[in-house]
DNA sequence: GGGAAAAATGAAAAATGTGTCATTTTTTTT
DNA sequence: AAAAAAAATGACACATTTTTCATTTTTCCC
């Protein structure tokens, strides 16, 4: 490990992402974290305190790359059906990868901590982000003329009810590919898409 | 603890749902359990040897009593939307006992022990089921014409989905009552209910 | 109420995890 | 290349949890 102390610190960062997607968040020990980098005990203190500390720079380090990777995504003048292709596209990659998520580690993480405010919920903020975003998004699809959505925000809150729904029991109880077409073509109808 | 040895290993299975309840799976100890329950350490080993074992009976035990409650709230020859109403109260019920519900316990459980087979899947057998009954129940709706649903499994399944969402946000990122009432409101508008 | 069987106890060994710090290794500076 | 600074190590003291088991207490039957 002869890597300069910010990369390092990244090093550690990512290698503690794919712990807790193995083990979820309660069950993780700094122990896990220090045998899974191969860095010594201490180097790791130096770095971080605790699991908690870890996760929260994890969850961050998540929600930066994920608005990268959309924003990537999303070409000139998206119309609202390219915009929409896009979210469902990264749903469906993030639905089927099993195993290699953070969902379970992040609902373990917000139940051990319920006691945190609501304004500094992270998961919290996520949803209500998208149900605000999706809302406006079928809202320009309707004057477009490309969806005919006769509650654009009652849909948009039901699209992220399914698709919380669809990413736990995607991590526990399993889906398979054909399952999430079938649910998002379902979504889908509900917006009445007209092309 | 002067109690029979059955009565106290239902006593025990009662106070470990609740500490499961309240911890999630993975942050439960055998300790845990100890302290709650008041009793000798060496005590809780003569009745259950983990954490695991107890969880899994308290899964059926659950499941039993839920089987009751369903039972029991319907009446002699139910409609199609009686049973309907009975089942989706239920749920709101479920939804809005905050850090009152095995949710987040179940799915740390299955997701920490991803290896067990399907069809010993607890969670997934309860799913599947409530999507067939779902199916059923729509269908003879549309029989009896109470409902006009085009497509009685998907939207079953569809059902299940965002039950599923309601419950995980429900625990963790939290929900109103008024927010459950909209959303379940919004899937009933999928069956066309006609009355 | 005496004695055998069953149930329960809590002390303690073994295993695992935490957080610290004196020391060593590596890097940087002069 | 020597000195100083920075980074990293891993052994250690402490805490927690698991699991066992010799002993005690309770129950129950005659």
């Amino acid at each position: 490990m002869g890597e300069k102390s910010v990369k390092k610190k990244q090093y550690i960062l990512n290698t503690a992402r794919k712990v807790f997607m193995e083990k979820g968040y309660s069950a993780v020990t700094m122990k896990d974290i220090v045998d899974a980098c191969e860095i010594s005990r201490g180097g790791l203190y130096l770095y971080f305190g605790s699991t908690d500390e870890l996760f929260r720079e994890v969850l961050k380090l998540e929600s930066e790359e994920t608005d990268d990777t959309f924003a990537g995504q999303i070409g000139e003048n998206p119309t609202p059906s390219d915009i929409l292709a896009v979210f469902l596209k990264e749903q469906k990659k993030e639905l089927l990868h099993k195993g290699d998520s953070l969902t379970i580690a992040k609902y373990e993480y917000l139940f051990a901590n319920s006691e945190i405010p609501r304004k500094d919920n992270y998961l919290r903020k996520q949803f209500e982000t998208g149900v605000k975003v999706l809302t406006k998004l079928f809202e320009s699809g309707n004057e477009a003329g490309e969806f005919s959505c006769e509650d654009p925000a009652g849909t948009a809150r039901n699209f992220m009810y399914v698709i919380e729904g669809l990413k736990i029991t995607s991590q526990t109880i399993g889906i398979t590919e054909q399952t999430v077409d079938k649910e998002l073509m379902f979504l889908m109808q509900g917006l009445g898409i007209t092309n």
